[in-house]
DNA sequence: TTAGGTACTTACTAAATGGTTAGAAATATT
DNA sequence: AATATTTCTAACCATTTAGTAAGTACCTAA
């Protein structure tokens, strides 16, 4: 028996919370993926679903997550443009943690 | 029909996600979670569970989870000081979400 | 010709978060 | 007398993240 056996699942770099945090933490990421949820949806529809998100910052998150994999973006050569964004098969991996903190602030948080 | 009954579930100030991630957003906060878990923890040992972390954010974080009823902390009167943290009732009630997100890292993440 | 709609981009500023270092307190051990 | 142990505090700085405000592009309708 070594002396750190004790720590069997320390949160190191290999730590899977850690890992899914990297990709889920942020300000706005899992209200953006929560208003996705199993939907398609334009851009200007998600700015006013997440109420008071700049346009900046809702841009900047939604490039980041198809950069990560985690939502799709499907832009119509039209005008006036019209994007519509999706989950992938892995942003829609990430709706069970999304239903959780949903249900724990329900039931909780007044 | 209203024009804006689409945005049935909008994250405005109820947004229960919203809500959810106000207490439990910020870099450690889940993971000290995570490692406190079903265990009540000492302070040393937490600090090496959680590799990396910095004793003052380790505090801080301590200290903000105590504060917003997630952990409670029982100090012993001895020299050296021991102080033991767990989960409150509230505090149990994120691990589903925790066990989730490592559920999500484990099957996703490498 | 002017305004409106949609999806962005850019530059700048402000705020939140995290890290480093040093130290304090009280006792036991060397 | 000096050192180690354990938990925690404070001051300061660096980095990261978020917010503001303005502008771009292209076509349509008034």
């Amino acid at each position: 028996m070594e002396k750190n056996l004790k720590i069997i699942n320390a949160c190191d770099t290999n730590c899977p919370v850690k890992k899914s945090l990297d990709i889920l933490s942020g300000k706005w990421t899992m209200m953006i993926l929560y208003q996705i949820n199993t939907r398609t949806i334009r851009y200007g529809e998600l700015k006013r679903a997440v109420v008071g998100i700049s346009e900046k910052m809702l841009i900047q998150e939604l490039n980041s997550l198809v950069e990560r994999k985690l939502v799709s973006k499907k832009a119509y050569p039209e005008i006036p443009p019209r994007v519509e964004y999706k989950l992938t098969e892995l942003g829609v991996k990430t709706l069970p943690i999304i239903d959780q903190i949903a249900a724990f602030g329900l039931e909780n948080l007044v």
